[in-house]
This record gives structure tokens, C-alpha cells and sequence, in this order.
DNA sequence: AAATCGTGGTG
DNA sequence: TCACCAAGATT
């Protein structure tokens, strides 16, 4: 019974002993915390998401300075939230942040719920991010759900199944629920992404400084090394693509990739549908079709490089990127609504572009104020 | 329910 | 080098 099961998971001293031990050791000034502004604690709960402390941080304060209210980022256009955003990766946290803010700002009047289930109503926000805004910007008592709360309770509770399973992430819900604080659910809170990050961490956990030791599992049985168990490795498939970096007078021809799959919503190159050299390091010829239809679109081909190969590895897959440098004679005149934009060489570093894509563009055309600093 | 979705750090 | 994975949500 489940009723049950909640029962025997409860235990005051769990929550008191974190809690204690979070005041004194745990963090105390990351730029998102010492506030109650839900917009401030929201931002920082989106942008963490899979993603560590440290990335976040340049993009964290980046992205205040160019939208320092929830009803300026409303307002502004998508596509300099994604710009904002370029880099940091799972594009459609982006979206659902843009969409997010104008659903606050329009349902809500601009002021986030308090209520964790309201909050995960919201684009973007699932049921342990609302848990963790709601925490910190309300004091409300709900239960988070992170990776660092899955290792720490595979550890100190011996949880020897694969927490990405359904059934074991269910039980440590229950879990979670249980061990909640009556009072005090801000330093709780904290403190289990605290213990996690600082000292229960992956590999080589700081074990002879946890306040969880004498009730660990894993400490006792010597098992830290084995707990959480690994998610099932599979091999991680090889893709490829062609692309082309039609360049024209100091500009480069960008395409609007859908809005969904991978680097949704982001400008990228153009790719050569249904064509991949088969060995991807083999030198295609300049003349090919496949590289000449997509040209012609844009204008007459002046000159065309084979770059060499970039691989760029992502999660589940590894992506061979065979990069083209076409020049152009002259210029047909842009399709409105085609998807393509001409973007200045002067400011890729700005635009919403793929983490690679933008190295590459920027090793090729380089950055005119990167060039003229580099002058003095 | 298992797959998908980025990037950078780490051992 | 390379496999693993981090303040998860969505489908």
C-alpha cells in the first residue's frame, strides 16, 4: 500500500541533519540565490536544468543584462531569446521560456503562482522545477527531483535499480515526499542540491565530510563507487551532413531550422538533403548537383572548398559535419519568407547559432571587432 | 515508457 | 581518448 510505503519512508532526522548541515556548509551566494523574485529563481531553475553551475553562470548574468524583467522578456522577439541562448544547449527550454513569460505576463499578470502544480502547468516547468521555484520564492513545501536527489538517495537508501526507470523514479518520489521538512523547506531544499553537487558528487564523493554517512547505504556497505547504477549504455550511433557556407561580400547565408529536433528554432547552414558523401573525409567534387541546385537559389557559384570535417558529439549521437565554403558571383535577390537570412560576418557571435556551427563560421569569417582589437 | 534534446567538463 | 553525465521536460 502506498499510504504505507510514505509512512515508513518518513524520518524527522533525515531533513534536520541536512538542513543543519546546509547552513553551515552549504552555498550561500550563487547570483540566484539571497532573493525571492520568482522571475530571478525561475530563470536560474530553467537554465540548470541538465546543465551544471558553472555554464550557466556567463549566461545567467548575459541574460538579466538583456532582459531584466519578466514582461521584457515577454516582449521581446523570440529570436533574441535565442540568441541569448545560443550555446547553452536543449534549444526548446528557450521557447518554453519565451512562451512561459508571456503566459505569466498575460494569465497571471506578470506575478508567478506560488502553487507548485500551477507553476508546472507552465511551459517548460515540470514538477520538480515548480517544486524548486516555489520553494525558494514562496517557501512552499514541495518535493524536488533532480539528478543530485536521485544519487543521494540511491546512496544513503541503497537503491540498487536504474533511477531512469519509471518504477524506481516513482519510489523515490514517494521518497522525497516523505522526507520533507514541516519548516525550513528553502535550506532543504538547497541542501540536497548542495550535498549532492559539493560532496556526494559522482565520482570520488567526499564521503568522510557528509552529514549523511552514519545512515548511508552505500558508505556502509562500500558501494559509493557502484550506486546510482548506470543507465544501460548503448552505442551511439554516427550521422553526417553537408553543409554549405554560401559567403557573399562579408556575409554568410543562414536557414531557419524547425522548430522542433535538434537546434530547433536556430539558424544554421544550409545542408545538402539526401546526399552524404559515402566516406564522409572523401573530397566531393565542386561541380555536384546536389551542391549546385541549392546554390542556385541564392545566386551564381563564383568559387567552391571542401573544408575539412567537423565532428561534433552530442548525447545520443556523433554528427560529421563536412563543411563547404562557396563563394558567390552575384547575388539573387531573397525570397521573402524563405527561411534564410544574410547575416553579417560582424555578427555571428551574437546570433542563434549552434555551439559548432558558431566556431566553425567564426574560424572561417572570422569577427571584425575580434579583428580590429587584434590590430591594436 | 523509452527516446529525444546540447554542451562542456571529467576521470 | 572516450564514455559518462549534470539543478529535467516533453512526447
Amino acid at each position: 500500500m502506498k499510504v504505507v510505503a510514505v509512512e515508513n519512508y518518513a524520518d524527522p532526522s533525515f531533513s534536520a541533519d541536512l538542513i543543519g548541515w546546509q547552513k553551515v556548509h552549504g552555498r550561500h551566494v550563487l547570483p540566484w540565490q539571497n532573493t525571492r523574485d520568482a522571475y530571478l529563481i525561475w530563470l536560474s531553475e530553467i537554465m540548470l536544468q541538465q546543465t551544471q553551475v558553472s555554464a550557466v553562470l556567463g549566461y545567467y548574468a548575459r541574460f538579466l543584462e538583456r532582459f531584466p524583467t519578466l514582461r521584457e522578456l515577454a516582449a521581446a522577439p523570440v529570436e533574441d531569446v535565442m540568441a541569448q541562448w545560443s550555446g547553452l544547449g536543449y534549444y526548446t527550454r528557450a521557447r518554453n521560456l519565451h512562451k512561459c513569460a508571456q503566459r505569466v505576463v498575460a494569465e497571471y499578470d506578470g506575478v508567478f503562482p506560488s502553487d507548485p502544480l500551477l507553476l508546472a502547468e507552465l511551459p517548460g516547468i515540470g514538477r520538480s522545477t515548480a517544486a524548486a521555484i516555489a520553494a525558494f520564492s514562496s517557501g512552499r513545501r514541495a518535493a524536488i527531483m533532480d539528478g543530485n536527489v536521485k544519487r543521494v538517495f540511491a546512496r544513503v537508501f541503497g537503491i540498487d535499480t536504474y533511477p531512469g526507470e519509471k518504477k524506481t523514479e516513482q519510489a523515490m518520489w514517494l521518497r522525497a515526499e516523505a522526507l520533507l521538512p514541516e519548516v525550513g523547506i528553502e535550506s532543504y531544499t538547497q541542501g540536497l542540491m548542495d550535498l549532492g553537487a559539493t560532496v556526494c558528487t559522482r565520482s570520488s564523493p567526499a564521503c568522510e565530510r557528509c552529514p549523511m554517512q552514519p545512515r548511508c547505504v552505500a558508505f556502509a556497505t562500500g558501494r559509493t563507487r557502484d550506486l546510482p547504477v548506470r543507465k544501460p549504455k548503448k552505442a551511439t550511433p554516427e550521422k553526417q551532413a553537408e553543409m554549405l557556407a554560401i559567403i557573399d561580400n562579408d556575409q554568410v547565408l543562414l536557414e531557419q531550422r524547425p522548430p522542433t529536433g535538434i537546434w530547433g528554432g536556430l539558424l544554421s547552414l544550409p545542408e545538402l538533403e539526401g546526399h552524404v558523401a559515402a566516406d564522409y573525409d572523401e573530397i566531393a567534387p565542386p561541380n555536384d548537383d546536389a551542391l549546385l541546385r541549392v546554390v542556385a537559389k541564392f545566386g551564381e557559384m563564383e568559387s567552391c572548398d571542401r573544408l575539412s570535417t567537423v565532428t561534433h558529439v552530442f548525447t545520443h549521437y556523433k554528427l560529421h559535419i563536412a563543411p563547404y565554403r562557396v563563394t558567390l558571383a552575384r547575388r539573387f535577390p531573397m525570397v521573402a519568407e524563405s527561411g534564410h537570412v544574410w547575416l553579417d560576418a560582424a555578427h555571428i557571435a551574437d546570433a542563434a547559432l549552434p555551439a559548432p556551427i558558431k566556431k566553425l563560421l567564426l574560424e572561417l569569417l572570422g569577427d571584425r571587432r575580434d579583428a580590429q582589437q587584434r590590430m591594436f
